[in-house]
DNA sequence: CCTGAAACCTGTCTGC
DNA sequence: TGCAGACAGGTTTCAG
């Protein structure tokens, strides 16, 4: 589900308070359990998973791409929520919801769930996120990603521009709406080779996809069906969910059609192929 | 290296 | 109402 601007509302909520209820920062952990096992990916305390996390305190939480990262010394708990994954804090007084995969106690009576209806998601107990994350190509929104550095990436690219910017490992953090979103703002037909793409498209790529990803996270991400609370961006789509209606910018209809198996909505006007 | 298909899962919505 | 089928904010693995 969540998405860069969806995880970076999770981190902000969970640091300052926000959706997901009262901030878990300095937090005193008293247990911890896990209710799906195939939720836990990978873990440095091995068998001591559970119990490792008595005494221990959550000092800062952070994002990298769309993990979340728990700092809690001398380790790391890393969360990928996936499709549907989705985290509360609350006082603890009512039953554990129905979907919960994972969920800390803290000392001070309060609990944070980890709740993943379809059960894709996974948590990362490491010593060094880098072990996790190493992969990861750069951040959308950091100094790195400019349009130099997109147009020598592009360059010998004879893949499609969408499966490309879906790619976690060159950038980290665009899933489905934003890069539906960025890729029609700049005009952009989702299935033009990277290596089409002429230096000016590449320039009004890069400052549409901050533009969209900024104003995701100004909005507190989408929410769409039961799966994210709390947005406000799916009532700013542009074309994503927008199959049959008329495009803002030039009235044709936008049109559906599939991606490298992924859905995929654009403007047939606005983004020629 | 690239693409598509399948797998991992449950819930919702649509059409008959 | 029931029921089959399609589809869903993601990622990984495998075949061609």
């Amino acid at each position: 589900m969540p998405e860069l601007p969806e995880v970076e509302t999770f981190v902000r909520s969970l640091k300052f308070g926000g959706m997901t209820g009262e901030p878990v920062l300095d937090r005193k952990i008293s247990s911890a359990a896990l209710l799906w096992q195939r939720t836990l990916a990978s873990s440095d305390a091995g068998d001591e998973f559970l119990s490792w996390f008595q005494e221990k305190t959550i000092r800062d939480v952070t994002r990298r791409g769309k993990y979340i990262i728990l700092q809690i010394p001398p380790k790391y708990l890393l969360i990928h929520l996936r499709m549907s994954g989705d985290i509360k804090v609350d006082d603890g007084g009512s039953l554990t919801e129905k979907h919960t995969r994972f969920l800390m106690k803290f000392e001070d009576g309060t609990r944070m769930q980890f709740i993943d209806t379809r059960k894709f998601g996974r948590i990362w107990l490491t010593d060094d996120p880098e072990s996790v994350v190493h992969k990861l190509g750069i951040e959308p929104l950091g100094e790195v990603f400019t349009s130099d550095w997109l147009t020598a990436k592009i360059a010998h690219s004879p893949r499609m521009i969408k499966p490309f910017l879906l790619d976690q490992s060159i950038i980290a953090g665009l899933g489905n709406i934003y890069t539906d979103e960025s890729l029609f703002m700049a005009g952009i037909h989702p299935k033009r080779k990277a290596q089409s793409l002429s230096a000016g498209e590449a320039e009004k790529l890069v400052n549409t996809i901050r533009q969209v990803l900024a104003e995701g996270i100004r909005l507190n991400g989408a929410s769409i069906d039961w799966v994210y609370r709390g947005g406000q961006f799916q009532n700013h789509f542009m074309v994503y969910q927008r199959a049959g209606q008329k495009c803002p910018h030039c009235g044709a209809l936008i049109q559906k059609t599939t991606v490298g198996q992924r859905g995929t909505h654009f403007c047939p006007v606005c983004q020629p192929e």
